[in-house]
DNA sequence: TAGTTTTGCACAATCGATTGTGCAATTTAA
DNA sequence: TTAAATTGCACAATCGATTGTGCAAAACTA
């Protein structure tokens, strides 16, 4: 059913079709009775018009590509849930790429969504490298999570850097000294601010940051896994670890109770990035809590304001540290 | 950058570059010498060709629509997963509708997508009505997870009966006689045949199936914890749990622990639905585990196969019970 | 009544691709 | 050398909407 058979059906032009069923009745002084008409025959024969066409026209898709590291994350699922959400309120759609942190697919995926001309992108970039995100995308762009320290693209983002600085200092005022991180992506944004964060931590308490050991390699449970593994097999096993996210700190916890030791008797566990299971965790995980959807939320707003032409902007939002019992204090006094 | 302004560029007709940018270059006699030509302004320019018109003419998107309960729900966000990198190694994208497990956004997502023109629908439905996922849908569809008994709408799910009856068998054999069963949406496929599952258990083994509490109503952490409550309250107390899929274990979990009980001693607790982190639950959370990637696979495989107007067929596949130290043994034997 | 304004709607171009068909130019066959 | 076959490419229609503009008919004004 397209709009020109609608037409026929009616006994009336196209465009006076068109104008009444995009609500321009007024604007092109259509009858309110041929108004009338044509909408009860819309109706009637469940006309929808076609948005392929209408798109090639308006040059607006009405569509927003998300671009995700890993949709089996539940911080990203998370966020995506949200973006999903606001942009239908909108009445946008999303168009969904996971690229499962690899370049080479992100890149793939930029050129994808841009030749289906979505409106505008959201992207999780991996963070190697940037010029794709620019290189003929003609269209709003914002970053969510991770963004370049050295480029202005919009982003939203928390503040990683005040997350990691107090998380470790609660760590060192429970008496950790010998505090281990197990870190995800080297080169993504997050990660250098929470290690930053860290290590600012450590300095300001008057403990040799440099000493301090900083490994891994990617935000997987694997990773956590074998990173902890090493760790305990040193001489000297740190007190504490800080997990650079949620799936690192399940994978630094089953290594540990591999290996036959308690948290948080033996060791303790801080990671950033809470997930509700958090709570039922044995024991129950400290974390530091990202504001999820107040992300996704504002990560949609900035992408608007943006297509309104308006002003790019940046935003940091603060994490929460949340105590359970993963951490002991070891402090002498 | 359109195909137009490429030709003219070249000085050639947009069907001759049209010909050799898809590849017809053959069918259509162009000269390799004039094809050669294309394909390098063609690159020089970074002409991509716009996918809305070509989408308009060839009346094929190479979009598919996929319309998910809840993202969050780490079951729907691994299926998603998988249903994407599918979807990707076959040039096809993804638009994503989380309907909130809402009758009316599914409703409205149907529309949307097909209005898109989408040129297939994955769909985890809510399940009470059916009507609007065949009503207009004139392209192939696909049910993933749930399903309707009585409509042949093509599936792959989880054979839920099977796993029910299984993990109420393993309850039984370790003793237990008083089995409660916190159920999700109750007119889902996937619950009543779980549901279905439990009982046919419970009377193969001789138990009154009738007497078996079943309380709960949707798939929830909030249902898992408040039906739980309410259970923990009863004269007489469950010796096990089967919560029906993973969130509800959890809230059960918790209701558990806060009133203070242990699990396994005081009460057992079996979930559907495993997650990776079960085994770092206090304590490791026993659980069907459910073949998420083959799921999510054979869904994409049915679709192509209607797609290419093949058959449609229907899946059941086999989830497995992984053993943990939440269920304890209180037989008598 | 004639002229002007307003009302109500349709014509045809446009968005950017794809493709059936036709027509020169070149090559081959006779 | 001429006719037939092949090669190489372009014209113009098409997909299904939206929209600037134009033109009758109706309503109003003088």
């Amino acid at each position: 059913m397209t709009i020109k058979e609608l037409a026929q059906e009616l006994d009336m032009s196209t465009t006076t079709v068109s104008r009444v069923l995009t609500g321009q009745e007024k604007k092109y002084r259509i009858s309110e009775k041929t108004a009338q008409r044509v909408r009860e025959m819309a109706s009637q024969l469940d006309f929808a018009p076609n948005l392929i066409a209408r798109n090639l026209r308006l040059q607006r898709t009405n569509t927003i590509g998300l671009i995700i590291p890993d949709i089996s994350n539940p911080f990203f699922a998370n966020l995506a849930r949200t973006v999903e959400e606001e942009l239908r309120k909108r009445n946008k759609m999303v168009l969904l790429c996971d690229t499962k942190d690899d370049l080479t697919t992100e890149k793939e995926s930029v050129e994808l969504l841009l030749a289906r001309k979505v409106d505008g992108l959201l992207v999780a970039p991996i963070g190697e490298k940037w010029e794709h995100l620019r290189k003929n995308v003609n269209v709003p762009l914002v970053l969510i999570d991770r963004y370049f320290e050295n480029h202005n693209f919009p982003y939203v983002t928390t503040d990683n850097y005040y997350g990691a600085y107090e998380a470790t200092s609660h760590l060192i005022l429970k008496g950790h000294q010998n505090i281990a991180c197990i870190q995800g992506l080297v080169h993504t944004s997050p990660n250098q601010s929470r290690i930053r964060g860290f290590q600012k931590a450590l300095e300001d308490y008057g403990i040799d940051s440099t000493a301090a050991s900083i490994l891994g390699d990617d935000y997987s449970v694997e990773n956590g896994y074998v990173s902890t593994k090493t760790l305990l097999q040193e001489e000297e096993i740190p007190t504490a670890i800080f997990a650079l996210n949620n799936q690192i700190a399940l994978g630094a916890m089953k290594a540990i109770t591999e290996a036959g030791l308690q948290i948080p008797e033996d060791i303790s566990l801080l990671s950033f990035d809470e997930q509700y299971y958090f709570e039922l965790l044995s024991p129950p995980l400290s974390s530091v809590k990202q504001p999820m959807q107040a992300i996704g939320k504002t990560a949609v707003e900035t992408l608007f304001e943006l297509l309104d032409d308006k002003k790019a902007t940046f935003h940091k939002l603060k994490p929460v540290l949340i105590e359970r019992a993963s951490v002991k204090n070891i402090s002498k006094l």
